[in-house]
DNA sequence: TACCTTTGTTTAAACGTTTAAGCAAATATA
DNA sequence: TATATTTGCTTAAACGTTTAAACAAAGGTA
């Protein structure tokens, strides 16, 4: 069933030139004559050349594309930022190539090597919440290919790093609880190994402090910040025997799950408990009440990312190192934290 | 900074054999000893050898990649089906490559070019909204890749296709309401130019005249089926002299929207106007009230969608044509149509 | 006129694999 | 013992490009 694909040789032959003249009038080259050019794109086109990524990647070394890894794609913000990769990207005659970790770590190796395998020239990346072990993005430095992370990275590896500021993100949520009123603050996190989640916890943690509120262990706690993570986790805090007044979750989706649980115990959202959520997803602002969430620019980091990219392609002697790229976070509040009556 | 990758060569150098001998071993060729086999892994390990995609590609004629065009990632149903595609055909050895047309014709046509420029093994798309030139595509088919749509459909392009009864669905969905004492029934709808909303919209005008109810120009309208779609056409028809006393909306961000102008409206769902949405997207389940709407099976599509690809892979000999394989899609009564007191 | 440059092309090797064909040695068959 | 088969490898070509080097022809310079 397979139809012959054309070929620059089919093209040369029938111009009765040769096959290096037929690559360079392709390529615009300065040395091949108007004339021939013209001839070159017209019998292309009337033989529907088109040209075959593999040789020219081959010999050339360079396969002008680049892998995207992300945990999952559903959500808005991911798939924000690999929009605005793709956008930035294929200007410069980029395309990429996604793939899904779904938050494993052998799924993320897998990609990576298939990545490799498909000799893409630069690599972009937000990590798997499993993932402790670096061994498989040292092995992409190891090739030498550009590696750039956002919103999941990890100082260790010593590479290009573009997410927003997690810790002061915690001080503005708790301060913003805080000034409506809020004093027993509890915080639904995601897993201390993920740096993010980490910095989060710490922000909470400091902020805290700072407001002299109390620290109670039993406010805090780690998870994967799935739905049910959050629907688990709120209960928890529920059976306490002195409730929180507030909780900040660290991802919107565990914030949903919250919500749900809040609704099932017809507790007041905001006047018994407050709620606030992380990522900005767009269903944060469908619920009732809507919840308060922090917008993680994801354009901006998006772009970020190819830039990063593109600046390593553009000067390759320049070597990767740790070099971290903040960007401010905004809370957005809506009416799951906006008490009618605050202090 | 670029690090010299390792070569099939350079194992063959290290043992003192031919660079064909590695490449059998590598794939555990019968005509190769057990010994240099072992040999052969054990350098290649030592030696962090990793194939080159590029040459074994272009060699054999085989990429082992498959292209996934979709509309956009960040919906549920997309999302979900991209990964049940992955899920099958990782097992047989198979990437895939996503790519997002956003629902523009220009960028979709740069996909397919992409993808046949990178020589991907086969293609499954599920069409823009935009498309209607299907010369993009004829192109695929003219390379002998096979072709697999989803979803989106077309006909004509005489390709397999999979998909749900949206014809069916819209009766199901009519009968519903008239159970419910609906009786001047309204439909948000997508683009008649897009196969499967124009058979919703064909489903839901046939349904009509099965229940004899009012067929109202009126209470027909088609768009982009966005959320600003969904306000922009709801608060048409609650500007009609006699509001529709049901709506059905072909998708369920569009469903959304309308709900957010029913509800700035204080108008009661379902008691006042009753709502259906289609694709069971998670956050119908989420907002208040939530959502009555029809789960596509995502899951199976993308599992037969893989499967289907698989079928021309592992038979070379079979032509490709119109071969649909429909399948009965679910409603899913929530509160936004499911009154306390049906008739 | 003799030499240098520029223009427009060709030649041939290379990129890293796979694979058909060939071949020597070992083993089996009669 | 002679012949056939199997085993385990090598050789060399090929996949479709790109590109350095070579070169002939035309044009410029002194």
């Amino acid at each position: 069933m397979k139809k012959k694909k054309t070929t620059i040789k089919d093209i040369a032959n029938v111009l009765n030139i040769s096959p290096a003249a037929v690559s360079k009038a392709l390529h615009n080259d300065s040395r091949i004559s108007e004339k021939t050019k013209e001839n070159v794109r017209q019998v292309a086109k009337k033989l529907q050349y088109q040209p075959n990524h593999l040789a020219s990647a081959l010999r050339s070394g360079k396969s002008n594309l680049v892998g995207v890894i992300v945990p999952r794609t559903n959500s808005n913000f991911f798939s924000s930022v690999i929009q605005n990769i793709e956008e930035v990207l294929n200007k410069k005659g980029y395309s990429i190539i996604i793939t899904q970790s779904n938050e494993s770590y052998d799924k993320e190796c897998k990609s990576i090597d298939t990545l490799l395998y498909t000799q893409v020239d630069g690599i972009i990346a937000s990590m798997a919440n499993e993932t402790i072990d670096l061994s498989s993005y040292e092995k992409i430095k190891s090739k030498g290919i550009p590696l750039i992370l956002f919103d999941r990275g990890e100082n260790d590896l010593n590479v290009d790093y573009i997410g927003i500021d997690d810790y002061n993100s915690s001080h503005v949520i708790v301060e913003h609880l805080v000034k409506n009123g809020c004093q027993r603050i509890a915080h639904i996190g995601g897993y201390k190994r993920t740096r993010i989640y980490n910095n989060r916890i710490r922000g909470y943690v400091d902020a805290l402090k700072r407001y002299k509120l109390p620290l109670d262990a039993e406010l805090l706690t780690e998870g994967d910040l799935t739905i049910e993570d959050g629907r688990i986790k709120m209960r928890q805090l529920l059976s306490l025997k002195t409730r929180p007044d507030a909780v900040y979750v660290a991802g919107d989706y565990a914030a949903l799950g919250a919500l749900q649980v809040l609704k099932e115990h017809k507790i007041l959202v905001p006047e018994e408990i407050s709620l606030v959520g992380f990522g900005n997803e767009p269903f944060t602002d469908m619920v009732t009440p809507k919840i308060t969430s922090v917008n993680q620019h994801s354009a901006e980091i998006g772009k970020q990312a190819a830039n990063t990219f593109l600046k390593y392609i553009e000067n390759d002697t320049i070597e990767q190192r740790l070099n971290k790229i903040i960007l401010t976070a905004e809370l957005i509040v809506r009416d799951s934290s906006n008490k009618k009556t605050p202090l």
